[in-house]
RNA sequence: GCCCGCAUAGCUCAGGGGAUAGAGCGUCUGCCUCCGGAGCAGAAGGCCGUAGGUUCGAUUCCUACUGCGGGCACCA
């Protein structure tokens, strides 16, 4: 506390330097405000009603390292029912708070906000709660009993997964990962469609090949395609036997075979494993095309014209209806949209999230249009993610090309040159809805200008540290066998320790609102504060004793400090898929 | 034409109605006899696209406009 503090007004409590408080995280304070406000209600010292207290009370980090460990509107958000200015509902409530064990101090700041600040000793509790925790903390119950099935990728089985596959398989699995720590079951699924003429194409282009035969203009052209060819060739070497349609079909199965086969390996090795892979054709021969268009018979919504099918999707604000069975009898993709929808309904899943590309925007209304039309709220049970396009540069130019598949640029591709680590988080790391450019050289560079690095160097620096103490006999290699008894969090009162100690007390909170917002960029960005807090305090704060010196009770309060934010590092990385490494 | 998204520092981008709008890169200045310098501290750099509206308060929400990207099917 600084001597402006002081002539600012500010009120500090008495400083509670035992062991054994309560931690305070910002949902506990957040309890103790509200607790706060009741009495103060209660008093008749605010004119107000207990129905008054927002449903939640917003607990917030300050930017300003002046404003203090936690700050809160409450007293803005009040002061319009009760009837005066919000300086003098912060006013009451300040003392009230200042009683509670654990504040440090309260003051009241700008228009009305309560800065606070807590003991030392209260607010490095924390630090031991993370580590008994463990991967535990962070997880909270805030989507418990929600069933979600996520469905990403969904790529045609007919070529290498490209680069805005590549950002679904990255950002879809993080935000299963995330939406599953928030309390959620949650499904990962994978779409096959193995169905239509694309596959047909891809058959005659794969036997083409395999013939030496110039492949159809309107085919596929990359060079997967010879590999493909080749590798059936080994397989089988009779299929060139086989005649006319046959063979066609023969090609066409074996190479869909091994080109789903493919995709699978190259997801597994990109740390993206999915629950279920749903093909297209099993959807129709089981049967649940007909039960989908039962479904959506009684619900009313289905007319015959012109000869053909069509859905009523004008009825929930899509632009135009809908053709599910043309006057040829075929049936449309969109029918097959439809089955699928109420297939995994009938699966069980209470919501399905849908990530699709921004080239897919258009099917938006339409999909919310069907689950209305088989009878149910667009707003509770559907939710489409669009993502825009990914491109990347190397060498200040944009990468068009691919050696594995011609003009696109491939999920490989992309590893190849960065990494498995550096390409999952660099694509996680922003919010899908804008168009992301990935500069190769700065993602394969070592330097603080790549955040992937940043933040696992980080974890590494904390192992490092916790290694070097082990073998000064400072405590135990595993926290698990750390003696809690010896930790004395009221010796962390550095600035940067409290700065360092807030941010962890955070993370909780940001996981529960990735979640909510199917946002695991949030993820990330926390991280790389995290990393910043712990550099900072790594630079201002000696955690091991020099030389000859004799271990104190700060080296292990300091120690511990330092497995919290390796929890936290490890915790955040491990919901974005990403490795955090013992050493680098 | 209609629909969706975006517009914030020289560049790439964060910012869920709150205080003096942030980070990295780039430019400039410092910090290693000591735990990982892949780090830290500091400086410079902004009519938050334009104009209205809602609000005690708007970069944030709403409307219009401008600019950029994407989309419109009895294709898959």
């Amino acid at each position: 506390m600084t001597d402006t503090e002081e002539n600012n007004g500010l009120i500090r409590a008495n400083r509670h330097h035992s062991v054994g408080l309560p931690s305070m995280t910002p949902q506990e304070l957040a309890q103790k405000i509200e607790l706060a406000v009741r009495s103060a209600i209660l008093a008749e010292t605010l004119a107000l009603e207990i129905a008054d207290i927002p449903a939640e009370i917003v607990v917030e980090r300050p930017k300003n390292l002046d404003h203090g460990d936690w700050a809160t509107n409450i007293a803005l958000q009040l002061s319009k029912k009760a009837g005066t200015n919000p300086r003098a509902v912060a006013e009451v409530l300040q003392p009230l708070l200042l009683k509670v064990l654990g504040i440090d101090a309260v003051k009241i700041a700008g228009p009305g906000f309560l800065n606070i600040s807590l003991s030392a000793a209260s607010q490095g509790e924390l630090a031991r709660d993370i580590v008994a925790k463990g991967l535990a903390f962070g997880r909270s119950d805030t989507l418990a009993g929600q069933t979600i099935n996520i469905e990403f990728i969904s790529a045609n089985p007919t070529g290498p997964l490209h680069l805005g596959h590549t950002r679904w398989a990255a950002v879809g699995d993080a935000m299963a990962r995330v939406l599953e720590a928030a309390g959620a079951k949650v499904a990962r699924e994978f779409y096959i469609n193995d169905r239509g003429v694309q596959m047909d194409k891809f058959g005659a282009s794969v036997e083409a090949a395999a013939l030496g035969n110039p492949i159809p203009e309107d085919g596929y052209h990359g060079a997967y395609i010879l590999t493909l060819a080749q590798e059936i060739l080994v397989q089988d070497p009779e299929i060139v036997n086989l005649a006319g349609e046959t063979r066609t079909v023969a090609f066409r199965e074996a190479a869909y075979k091994l080109q789903l086969a493919d995709q699978q390996r190259v997801l597994s090795t990109f740390n993206t494993n999915f629950d279920v892979w749903y093909s297209e054709r099993t959807l129709h021969e089981s049967g649940a095309v007909d039960r989908g268009f039962t479904k959506l018979r009684e619900q009313g919504h289905v007319y015959q014209e012109g000869g053909a099918t069509w859905l009523r999707t004008t009825d929930f604000d899509d632009d135009k209806d809908r053709v599910m069975i043309k006057a040829d009898g075929e049936l449309t993709y969109f029918a097959s949209d439809t089955a699928y929808y109420v297939d995994k309904r009938s699966r069980g899943f209470d919501l399905c999230i849908y990530l699709l590309g921004a080239d897919h925007h258009g099917y938006v209304n339409r999909l919310r249009a069907v689950a209305a039309c088989a009878g149910d709220d667009p707003e509770k049970s559907i939710q489409l993610l669009i993502g825009q396009l990914v491109k990347m540069m190397k060498g200040g130019q944009e990468v068009r090309l691919s050696k594995r598949a011609g003009n696109i640029i491939t999920l490989e591709d992309l590893v190849d040159e960065v990494g498995v680590d550096a390409a999952r988080y660099s694509l996680i790391r922003y919010p899908v809805d804008s168009p992301l450019l990935l500069d190769l050289d700065l993602l394969s560079s070592n330097t603080n200008d790549n955040p992937v690095h940043y933040v696992q160097y980080a974890h590494a620096r904390i192992a490092s540290v916790i290694r070097n103490a082990a073998e000064l006999g400072v405590i135990p290699a595993q926290t698990s066998n750390w003696d809690s008894a010896k930790f004395n969090p009221s010796l962390l009162t550095d600035v940067r320790e409290g700065q360092l100690l807030g941010l962890l007390a955070d993370y909780p909170r940001v996981v529960a609102t990735a979640a909510e917002l199917r946002e695991p960029h949030r993820i990330s960005r926390y991280l790389e504060e995290v990393a910043t807090g712990y550099h900072r305090f790594y630079d201002a704060c000696r955690v091991l004793p020099h030389g000859d010196d004799e271990i104190t009770e700060l080296n292990v309060a300091r120690l511990w400090l330092c497995a919290a934010a390796r929890q936290v590092i490890f915790n955040g990385l491990d919901l974005l898929g990403v490795s955090a490494p013992e050493r680098m």
